[in-house]
DNA sequence: GAATTTGTATCAAACACATGATACAAATTC
DNA sequence: GAATTTGTATCATGTGTTTGATACAAATTC
């Protein structure tokens, strides 16, 4: 259950959105189980160089979106919840669904658009 | 040709981003054809209570798209390569994605970041 | 060709957002 | 139960982005 967490400054998605996303990619993938715990928000902001109120709110949106459990004093973990998903399978919906769109002639951003659209009609 | 765009203050979707969307679809929709004319930016821009800018840079990005042709003391027309697309077409496509991820349980956040990685493989 | 219309460039101010530092709260450990 | 560990709340700071105001440039109109 040994992980690694990357952070690219240079990147323009923000540091706690970039540690939530590995987090919940860790989980879909079954690489990080029910009940396994991350590490301490001290400790992976200490070697991510970051603050720990950037690694909290990592924890607090992955808690929010039921796939840790936090709790002050005792840790975060994997909730049971949290059930591991075929990798390979969001990325080839993904993948068919741009390649579908980009034949129609759509752009980048309004493809993503149609997304967000579907995901909230108004 | 007539039409209308609406713009939602509350939204965190800035103005500017708010009129090049629903211009471009309605250029998609094909409710807006090659050599139609699209309001003066002024005359936009007083409709909607914003700054000329602010629908000068929805102007820009969707001639920078090719959807449209911008000329100083001309005007903002349609180009003729800006073909409309059927529009169920792409909303289809992007519910059938939605759903089919939905399936999978990932979450509606994860599923936009997978079509972002779809688009830019690393 | 002068006046008008129309899009663009510039730049300071406003705004939104993420971060860092610090203090606080709750559970565990001994 | 005292000390320690761990997550959370708060808030000022910094950074990037959007906006608004204004001036400028280019085409059209008369």
């Amino acid at each position: 259950m040994t992980f690694e967490v990357r952070v690219d400054t240079a990147s323009p998605v923000p540091p706690y959105e970039q540690i939530r996303a590995q987090l919940s990619e860790l989980i879909d993938q079954g690489r990080l189980v029910a009940g396994d715990r991350l590490p301490p928000v001290r400790q992976l902001a200490a070697d991510l160089g970051l603050a720990v109120g950037t690694v909290g709110r990592a924890y607090r949106e992955l808690e929010a979106a039921g796939k840790v459990s936090s709790r002050r004093g005792g840790g975060t973990r994997v909730t049971a919840e949290a059930a591991p998903r075929p990798p390979a399978e969001l990325a080839r919906l993904a993948a068919d669904y741009v390649e579908a769109a980009r034949r129609l002639g759509t752009a980048d951003r309004d493809l993503i658009a149609a997304v967000q659209r579907a995901l909230a009609p108004q």
